[in-house]
DNA sequence: ATTACTTAATTGACGCGTCAATCATCACCC
DNA sequence: GGGTGATGATTGACGCGTCAATTAAGTAAT
């Protein structure tokens, strides 16, 4: 049996932990870089601006807020937590929802719709001054390609361990 | 003039824009787990662990705490608010340096060196699964030369615009 | 119809991060 | 030595995210 299997696994190298620290600082340097240039010029948080998108998207412009959260790849409580802060800011309302009693529908107000259309160019912009410009056309390719196996790979990983569902 | 000076410059395509939506899922869904697995396995945070690394590779493991912000590269409040969440758990220590009485100086505690201890080989085990065994050495170097572009591409973004610094 | 299960969404507590304000100390210098 | 300003560190307020608990409404089974 080899390392293969089940036994003793090498540590990284010292290079591969400097590739991966240099990863993750570089992903969180960028984070905040869009965080902060959105907040800036549009006064919206990238949260914000993934469910003002989210929402401009949808048939008018309103949301079940299971699909919602479904939409944009968050947990529910998160959402609901965002929402409530949104709606207080007046970008966000929620109402119940028809046909069950216990879903509710977000709806974008007038206001929510305008901060939106004011903040999708700055962000287009900063998405390409921050990402896109660094990179030619190969990088990128070689980058689609790289995450694409790093997100294979968790999913992977995240089912293994120990998956008890049927 | 052409669009490398001031005037409009093109917005991302839809597969750029894709790539980007993917390159910040994915870099948030590999801190996640690794945030995760290291609280799982040690109850540390990958914060918790940065500052346990850097006291125990220094000498006598104490150091200034403007040193250790530096050292990991965190701004200073963030590094009080930490400390005083991993002082109150008895990680780590506050003293008042000698010399300069209004430096202060971080130690580890026995607790925060056997924790840092404990905490080290799932870390490194992590970085391993989640990241290393994702790539292929030719990925990995790959990958090491795009993140420098972002890397500087990013320090000449944010220098250029209205550096008013002397 | 009462009980039991599931599903939708919210809530509260708590850790984390940023920003702006504050406080203490040191350094200079007139 | 008493301003003045820089430096080291902390604090408070607030937004963000997770987890565990809760509320409320639908669905079934007996």
């Amino acid at each position: 049996m080899e390392q293969s299997s089940k036994g003793v696994r090498r540590s990284p190298t010292a290079d591969e932990l400097a590739i991966w620290r240099e990863y993750v600082e570089t992903s969180e340097d960028i984070k905040q870089a869009m965080a902060a240039g959105l907040q800036a010029t549009s006064g919206v948080s990238p949260g914000d601006y993934s469910v003002l998108l989210a929402l401009s998207e949808a048939d008018g412009h309103r949301l079940r807020s299971s699909a919602l959260a479904e939409g944009i790849g968050w947990e529910r409580s998160r959402l609901s937590h965002h929402l409530g802060r949104m709606e207080s800011r007046g970008l966000v309302c929620r109402k119940k929802s028809g046909n069950d009693n216990r879903g509710a529908v977000v709806e974008l107000t007038d206001d929510g719709a305008r901060t939106f259309r004011a903040s999708s160019a700055p962000h287009l912009r900063l998405v390409r001054e921050l990402f896109i410009d660094a990179l030619s056309p190969e990088d990128l390719d070689a980058l689609a390609e790289i995450i694409k196996r790093l997100r294979r790979h968790l999913g992977e990983v995240l089912e293994g361990p120990d998956s008890q569902n049927p």
